[in-house]
RNA sequence: GGCAGGUUGCCCGAGCGGCCAAUGGGAGCGGACUGUAAAUCCGUCGGCGUAUGCCUACGCAGGUUCGAAUCCUGCACCUGCCA
């Protein structure tokens, strides 16, 4: 098996290398031959995000450089949870851990290949952790960890006003010791993971250091944010989440579709495997003609592709097309526009049940939380049915507005679009 | 175990007996401007809904009072100092 000896440049080019050890080190080994690496995911919830998807491109980038993933899913330290900012996390069931586990390994195969010489392994944390006594991990673990370092470290020390259990700042060990066991069972000499684990990585080469003398590799991936600085991953209020089931292949697609101007080259290099020159390429036409927006269109196609593959893509773009495109609500065919709108999402509502009011067709597609804010929306003029704004709270659609006997397109504000199907 | 301070809406943070659904900031949402961008400006921001109304809410449970986020008691958790 050979390796492409363009790994490291393209990942420092991409933008990945937030943080590293020797880059040098890194450098020749990785061009003597196969290197065996490890990205862990913590099961925090139910489904991963776009954060975790940064980690999971670059381990398939290292995988088609030729070198050989392990892909850890942190069902021991999922448990325990790692000490955040934000304060002290809130313990999980084992069998939540355990659902969350499985829903994470499945959302992660098929980013990487499971067969061929350099073929992944998946790894649950859980499996080397849950056996050991509290005896062996204070003597083999804990006597690697000064508490004086341990307390030095910025996310506990910014900790230390609030409060932080022993469980969470004991977090550190049992992610080192992940490494140190992937070292020893399975020679692996290389973690990486985002730059919000950095002081959890070197904690990792630290004791594969002091516990074996071994030298092994890291780096940490940039945490990727808005163009303001602040975090990204959060869209209505609710992480980007990878599982359809709670976010629509649409709603993802049009996440990347709004990506900032600034942001769009930053984006690509990080969330495609398109190549250098189609990228700046991109960049460039973003640059002369922002408003065609060509880099925010190759980005969303590329990265919804990637998670949820070509078929939901097209629906996806066909949908917007429909949905946003000047052409007018009524030049669609009914097949077009039921399929949009089932796409953007939709909700049908029974004829006997009597035409609904404005108010109502908000609370009812879900575009509004309450009557009341309902209500809001509309006197704030951001209510809009079949693509026209609607004054009055109690307003009723009749028979000619339905669209094809049957639909009604109910929009808040600029891009919150739903369908309703009277039925 | 003792002493002191703290626990407020999505987050931060004022309020310290009635004028409190609760100042302010951030996030969110809507509008204007645009390109389904950014920045900016304006508005909005518990629920029912339109009644100078009701319900829910200021850690939890009681109490005092005509009336409590505000006072008292107990409990839980957090922080600091002492043991």
């Amino acid at each position: 098996m050979t390796t492409d000896p363009g790994l490291l440049d393209d990942l420092e080019w991409r933008g990945l290398l937030a943080h590293s050890t020797d880059l040098d080190a890194l450098r020749t080994a990785l061009s003597e031959g196969p290197v065996r690496f490890y990205v862990g995911f913590d099961p925090t919830a139910p489904s991963l995000h776009m954060g975790n998807l940064v980690q999971i491109l670059t381990a398939r980038r290292l995988q088609l450089a030729g070198h050989v993933p392990y892909a850890l899913v942190g069902g021991a330290t999922g448990m325990i949870g790692d000490p955040k900012d934000s304060g002290e996390r809130t313990l999980n069931t084992l069998d939540v851990v355990k659902d969350w586990v499985e829903r994470v390994r499945t959302q992660i195969e098929p980013f990487l290949d499971f067969d061929g010489p350099n073929r992944a392994t998946m790894v649950n944390n859980y499996d080397w952790t849950a056996s050991l006594s509290t005896i062996d991990f204070l003597r083999d673990i804990g006597k690697h960890f000064p508490v004086n370092r341990m307390l030095a470290r910025d996310v506990v020390s910014r900790r230390l006003e609030s409060g932080i259990s022993y469980t969470e700042f004991s977090y550190v060990l049992l992610q080192s010791m992940d490494y140190l066991n992937l070292h020893r069972d399975h020679g692996v000499t290389l973690q990486f993971g985002g730059s919000d684990q950095w002081g959890n990585i070197t904690a990792g080469v630290e004791l594969v250091r002091r516990a074996d003398g071994g030298k092994v590799h890291a780096f940490a991936t940039p945490l990727v944010t808005k163009a303001d600085g602040t975090k990204y991953g959060k869209t209505e209020g609710d992480a980007l989440w990878l599982d359809p089931d709670m976010l629509s292949p649409y709603a993802f697609h049009q996440f990347w579709l709004n990506a900032e101007d600034e942001k769009v080259g930053e984006l690509l290099r990080i969330f495609t495997f398109l190549s250098r020159e189609e990228i700046e390429d991109l960049e460039a036409q973003t640059a002369e003609k922002p408003f065609l927006r060509a880099g925010q269109k190759a980005l969303a196609d590329a990265v919804t592709t990637l998670v949820h593959g070509d078929e939901e893509t097209e629906q996806a773009k066909a949908a917007a097309a429909a949905l946003f495109g000047g052409g007018g609500l009524d030049g669609l065919s009914v097949p077009t526009l039921a399929s949009a709108l089932h796409e953007a999402g939709s909700v049908r509502l029974a004829r006997s049940d009597g035409m609904p009011t404005m108010v109502d067709l908000l609370v009812e597609t879900g575009l509004c939380k309450s009557k009341g804010e309902a209500r809001r929306t509309v006197s704030e003029g951001g209510a809009y049915l079949n693509n026209e704004r609607v004054g009055d709270p109690d307003h009723t659609p009749g028979e000619s507005d339905l669209l094809g006997g049957s639909w009604l397109v109910v929009r808040r504000g600029k891009k919150h679009l739903a369908g309703v199907e009277l039925v």
